[in-house]
DNA sequence: AGTCAGTGTTGGTGGCGCCAACACTAGCCC
DNA sequence: GGGCTAGTGTTGGCGCCACCAACACTGACT
């Protein structure tokens, strides 16, 4: 009956969510050390490369939906990092922007998040990290129409 | 300014969290469809493979905190899918047993998982697949001290 | 003009992970 | 033995992430 010795350890999707837990664990500690959440860093990211949006279109891209989007643009507004204001061009469409606290902060995040990675993928030489970031690249580009 | 254009994407741990998100509810579909979640899995999984426990052994096992696995136990127990019964050698151990019914569900569910794996896995070759799961072996290994 | 898609917002739900507190038991040391 | 400490089951709560439904409103299209 145990024709299967390690049924649990040996699946990609169960290695995948015991990984992304403590990675994700990590990244959450890092980014509460600097005061922010995952969707702060990633509202933060996706405006700074994307330049200014409107709240639907970051849930669009960061992957986040519209009414979390709200909230967390709400703590980034108080924080300062970001600016909402109403689109001209468009009544009722908001176009938030980031401000330049929320560079400054996107810049610590993005070291901390270097050190995560650092950390996390330790036990890997240079080109383990390299192929796994390609494979793990793949797959996600497989999965997600964009 | 723009040193980075793909900040995000080139990240693994952005990486794992997208790719796990996707492999999660992707998992949480099957699972639901079957009548399971994932504390479910992970129980009557290491219920299969160690044998009894008691309550705090699963947790420590399935990397589940106390409390949730009472919850877990109470709904399996509700299925049929394992069994609670007071240890006599220890006053205020459980002792949690898979049942029959509950070796079925697994049974299921492992298919369902490797229907998932293979919708994960897909567009890598059988190679690929081999050297991520090693190299995600090879990190969860180093940061689980298990 | 009227319909329809898109937008911002409020509110709620659920899974997962974690912690604090309590009552109780077993094993240990004095 | 008596008392202390570690371990166990249980209850209750919190926070993050992700999702959904509903509403009011605007823009665009027919």
């Amino acid at each position: 009956m145990d024709e299967t010795p390690e049924r649990l350890a040996a699946r990609p999707s169960w290695l995948l969510s015991q990984l992304a837990g403590r990675s994700g664990r990590l990244v959450f500690a890092a980014f509460a050390s600097a005061g922010a959440r995952a969707y702060h860093y990633r509202l933060l990211a996706a405006l700074h490369e994307y330049g200014p949006a409107s709240q639907a279109e970051l849930g669009r891209r960061c992957r986040i939906d519209r009414s979390d989007v709200v909230t967390a643009v709400n703590q980034l507004v108080e924080l300062g990092q970001v600016d909402r204001a109403p689109d001209p061009h468009h009544g009722r469409r908001n176009r938030v922007t980031i401000t330049e606290p929320g560079r400054a902060q996107l810049g610590r995040l993005d070291t901390a998040l270097d050190q995560v990675q650092d950390e996390l993928l330790a036990p890997l030489s240079a080109a383990d990290r390299d192929t796994l970031t390609t494979l793990l690249g793949r797959l996600l580009a497989h999965h997600q129409p964009d």
